[in-house]
DNA sequence: ACCTGTAGTGAGTGAGTAATCACAAATTAG
DNA sequence: CTAATTTGTGATTACTCACTCACTACAGGT
């Protein structure tokens, strides 16, 4: 399908340049199409960009429901928090998340999009985990912190401070994952994450 | 000076457009001068968008600063946290930031600035504190999620979740910030922050 | 009066960009 | 085979935007 294929470049060119700074000719042509058929599928810049949005979210939630599959409680919150550490390792989805995010400040209807993420996700692991307040409102704190630390690239600031950063999160995350769980999970995710980001 | 007013409009603008949303014409016509005259004194739009965002950091950090004045120890982190809310009475600030965080994923000159503002206030944060690790982090992640909830508005949202989500955040914040204090702090902080965002 | 430097702008330039439209090619239906 | 629908594009339009340049206004020094 042509709208799909044009939804998987949309995510890696929004990804890099947000909304207001990519070009719908740079989406088509990475897609392999004509920009003009970008408008007669999608209407408008901004659809595609809701429409890629909604796209990202939808895909973030299959990764959770994937990584909790079978699980509940401190063991389904510590499997998703492998979950987002494994979507950190091609952050292209997390980048337009943040993208979303920044340009929500601009458009009432992308601000709605975001909105109605945060209704998703948030329903999603309380209604898995029975985690609640203070505790849910840090598992989605970390995860902020998480996609900001990768947009930034903080990986590659070879200081101390840098890496103690961002080995904390992922190195505490999974021991503690791994500890909670004591066993292989039953989601389809085997988990070799070693690191935040992918390469360099 | 010139320059600072430019500055103040181009806060206020890049906030609400972010870098590539940002017109120079729009910073321009704000500070009252004409839009060449931006070159002359900025000479790139780059260079005017990082040195926005240097001031923004700075602006952040005298916050953190005079709130904890005085203090050490989890005082200070507390009162550092009521900084931060209060920076959201007026979320151009912390805007411009999340901005940045994203644009970064695609300019590594913007990405240096943001990696700069992180190692600034952590280690802010830690020597007036005293705190490390985990606990450090925390701070910090909470401070992106309040970022992200401002940005997206989720005040707007007249849902039950999404109340208590931020009424979570601010109400806890602060009493736990009240009762570890005890005392008026000897900042120039009044605290009357009620809420997370400035009006509807 | 005459330089010299500083603060500031009007008018443009060239490139890019979202969106439109008329049209072509391919596919499907009758 | 033909008509109709779907799938797709080249050419264009109207517009925006970062950036440049030649210029004015005005200050202080000599």
């Amino acid at each position: 399908m042509r709208r799909a294929s044009i939804l998987r470049a949309a995510i890696v060119e929004f990804a890099r340049s947000g909304y207001a700074g990519t070009s719908t000719e740079a989406i088509a042509s990475r897609a392999g199409i004509s920009q003009p058929y970008i408008f007669r599928l999608f209407g408008t810049k901004k659809d595609l960009f809701i429409a890629t949005y909604d796209a990202v979210t939808a895909a973030i939630e299959d990764a959770f429901v994937a990584a909790a599959d079978g699980l509940s409680g401190e063991d389904a919150m510590m499997a998703m928090g492998l979950a987002y550490l494994e979507l950190l390792q091609d952050p292209d989805l997390l980048q337009v998340q943040l993208h979303g995010f920044a340009a929500a400040a601009a458009d009432p209807d992308i601000a709605r999009a975001c909105q109605e993420t945060f209704r998703r996700l948030w329903h999603l692991v309380r209604e898995t985990t029975g985690v609640e307040g203070e505790e849910l409102r840090e598992f989605f704190a970390q995860g902020m912190l998480c996609s900001v630390i990768a947009a930034i690239d903080l990986r590659s600031v070879a200081e101390p401070w840098a890496e103690s950063f961002f080995d904390d999160v992922a190195e505490e995350v999974k021991r503690e994952a791994l500890q909670q769980l004591g066993r292989g999970t039953t989601a389809s995710s085997p988990a070799p994450a070693s690191s935040l980001s992918p390469a360099s």
